[in-house]
DNA sequence: GACGACATACCAACCGGTCGGTACGTAATA
DNA sequence: TATTACGTACCGACCGGTTGGTATGTCGTC
């Protein structure tokens, strides 16, 4: 159900995602679905909130978390994020950043489920960010803000990619993430950084 | 018609926007919309055109094509950007972006329209960036590749004010993209940059 | 009097949401 | 164990309102 919702709005949007189609797709009947959901509106905030749980675990049990030094699980988020990024648009883009550009105005419920799951999933690079900048002496930039930054270039990269209706957009825009973060850290070339500068 | 279409879409996107909503706030009847636009999907083409022309219009005349130097003309560009995000969300918000997030897959016309809007933007930027590059010997970055990600950033950015309420978060992915120009072209504080280094 | 620029009235389809009803598991009671 | 009572899960017909779109009329202008 939940899963037929993500699908839809990210191919959609919300507001063309019929409840009836919905019921359709996930081969249910209409009375089941508001059983379960008291309006459209609901099933919106239980959809993000179902995005936040599952891709959070996703991005838990990624591999970009071994590296030992903090600045290479940076670059290894990056490099994750991108490889991430298919041939199939929907199939990438982020559900709640298709929805918040949506209802931010007329769901504030919704609003503040997709501003949980961006915000949470940031906080959680936050760690590795702030470690990478200490230990190569970067000051004056906050990591979360950097963090937020990473998920803006990224949100843009998929407009980017729905736009042209190329993939390479939102991984050309990742790139550019990647060499930022390598030359704040002042690494020469980030795919052979290994671990801190001696 | 095509203002308080861009006003609407920006607010509530563009299957939220009903036809007789749209002909009451512009005062006019639906007959008269159907005798200009031969359906939705034409108005959602022609939005996206009307503005094209009036934001390459706006940022035409803007203030930051003024200084000789052209790495200067880049950052003078990133602070414009960063100076038309106010308070407002819907008013800084970009209508392309929004559209083309829930029609890239329904409709082919709109998406082809928003695409020509965010790509032809892009390549205004392509001459300064270009020169800006090349005076500071900087190699192996394409200039379309970073006014690309330029947009991806703002467009983001949007998404997470979008997300947060908050016009800051906008703002914020603009200061860290123009950080990355800065250290791109060795540049050590961009705000005191004047002209190309001895 | 032909034609473009609108206005008015209207349509079928569809929208989110409701509602009466049903099937079924369970637990207390006798 | 049979009966009753009740909560949950679910069905699908139905509702009022809205949707994008059309058919037809009207009025000023060349």
């Amino acid at each position: 159900m939940l899963d037929a919702a993500t699908r839809q709005v990210r191919q959609k949007g919300f507001a063309a995602t019929s409840i009836d189609d919905l019921c359709r797709a996930a081969g249910v009947t209409k009375g089941a679905f508001f059983h379960h959901f008291a309006s459209k509106e609901a099933l919106g905030v239980a959809a993000a909130q179902n995005w936040s749980t599952t891709t959070s675990a996703f991005f838990a049990e990624a591999p970009y978390h071994a590296p030992a030094d903090p600045l290479t699980r940076v670059f290894a988020y990056l490099d994750f994020r991108s490889s991430i990024i298919d041939e199939d648009i929907a199939e990438f883009t982020c559900l709640v950043g298709t929805m918040v550009q949506e209802i931010h105005t007329s769901s504030p419920a919704i609003r503040a489920a997709c501003e949980a799951s961006i915000v949470g999933h940031s906080a959680t690079l936050v760690p590795d960010i702030s470690a990478a900048l200490d230990a190569h002496g970067v000051t004056g930039i906050d990591p979360m803000s950097l963090a937020l930054h990473f998920q803006a270039a990224l949100q843009g990269g998929f407009i980017l990619s729905k736009a042209t209706g190329d993939p390479a957009q939102a991984r050309a825009s990742v790139a550019h993430l990647k060499r930022y973060v390598a030359m704040l850290c002042v690494v020469p070339n980030p795919d052979d950084h290994q671990g801190k500068r001696p």
